[in-house]
DNA sequence: CTCAAATGTCTATTGATATAGACAACCATA
DNA sequence: TATGGTTGTCTATATCAATAGACATTTGAG
């Protein structure tokens, strides 16, 4: 019984996708160690209910991600089933909570605008609506794969030239140093997952159907005054968030 | 700019339910709350640059879900549109945390087995594997509507009859008092999503394709010694996650 | 009452998804 | 080198998803 995997038909999602979904939890949970292979397409057939093509649909969507790869006469082989571990914690930093699991981490500043708050961010940032604030869209990668996407509100008067800043040391912490504030630390988290849109799909290198994790988080200074507000869109497949209390 | 949305076609997920997922979104962040309808199809069509018919496909999904009610010649009402704020801290409670969100809360208790316990439930409770363990697979409800799905180990000896106080209190914090246990506190949280399977689409109503917020906790008592691990499944449609440092 | 606006229903057609079967190509091993 | 097991490719067919158009039905407002 804990063998069998169930798939749905009629429902809006195609079902080589679902089996996709499938089989990358499995080597996700170290279902298939022993061998480093997944089971043969006829097997995974039969086990799913369908026919080899569809298996083999979805074998090619899991390679296109660069998670398995087929070789002839041999079977299909597992590549990468990492999956990053972000804490969160009144200190949380990206770059150093990711760090020491990537060998290389990298981040990228994609645009610097600056704008007047909406509601939304003046709310978060204690500002009144209107008030200039600078925005950062950022892309962040570890060991070359794209983790995270994230928009980022600051307000504008206390952080002219953050852009640069994260541009040249590729960290909110080091910007914000370089900026005067030695300090600071996360006051909330708000956790949501939804499905990945067309922008983010291709930012992230992931494939229609992808699932986010997105926390949308506060950072304030020592004084409890907030210095950034931030929405970030994680890759699910790619990491997992930790509370610790 | 912000009113376009995007749908991809070919990516295995039916444009109805990529569209299916966005006006639901869209009507859990209220961007409909001022007429409490949605816009009419033929506008939907427009908006998403596709067929009317692929439009009355998703909100024929939307409405099946009990979001949204077509009227003829009236329009599409908006029936529900809630997402429940679970708070993640130190006391977090599941009862007390949504309580005051839901006029009425319901916790279920689907089945108790004693078994022993496995590397994972063993390493997350400090215990030797193969030492007895109670897991308990609990089901809870916000007015009428599941909202998780949980799977919670505790130690066998020191809580015996665990099960029988849930089910009589409906509440883990109640159940644990009965047994000598008046005060724990959440010592770790682990966040990640993924797709629901068939059991979990089963028990928490959803429609295949539905993802799900995964946490994985563990309560300490107050010196520290594990009383629960759980691994709960919540609806991502239906909750957010909030953690306030 | 009349009309505009909205949802409901029907038919027809095209492209994507899934099944079915057959066979080729390749690999490891006996 | 022969063989069994595996992935790769091709053809054919049935069903689902999506488009297109037309018209009916219901509602609310003038």
């Amino acid at each position: 019984m804990a063998g069998l995997k169930q798939v749905q038909r009629q429902t809006g999602v195609a079902l080589w996708r679902q089996i996709a979904d499938r089989i990358r939890e499995a080597i996700g949970s170290g279902a298939y160690d022993e061998t480093g292979m997944v089971p043969p397409e006829t097997v995974l057939a039969l086990q799913f209910g369908v026919n080899r093509h569809t298996v083999r649909s979805a074998l090619a969507a899991l390679a296109q991600e660069g998670i398995v790869r087929a070789v002839q006469g041999r079977g299909t082989l597992i590549e990468r089933k990492e999956r990053l571990n972000f804490p969160i914690t009144r200190r949380t930093r990206f770059t150093a909570g990711i760090g020491d699991q990537a060998r290389e981490t990298r981040a990228l500043l994609l645009d610097e605008v600056k704008e007047e708050a909406s509601a939304d961010v003046a709310r978060w940032l204690k500002l009144k609506p209107g008030e200039e604030v600078i925005r950062l869209e950022t892309l962040r990668h570890a060991d070359r794969r794209p983790v995270s996407k994230a928009t980022s509100w600051f307000p504008a008067g206390r952080f002219a030239g953050i852009g640069a800043a994260y541009r040249k040391h590729e960290s909110i912490t080091k910007a914000f140093a370089e900026l005067g504030l030695s300090d600071y630390v996360r006051a909330t988290t708000e956790v949501t997952a939804a499905h990945a849109n067309t922008a983010d799909l291709a930012d992230l290198e992931l494939t229609p159907g992808a699932i986010l994790l997105i926390a949308k988080a506060m950072n304030t200074d020592l004084d409890g005054v907030p210095v950034q507000y931030s929405i970030s869109r994680f890759a699910a497949d790619r990491v997992q968030f930790t509370i610790e209390n």
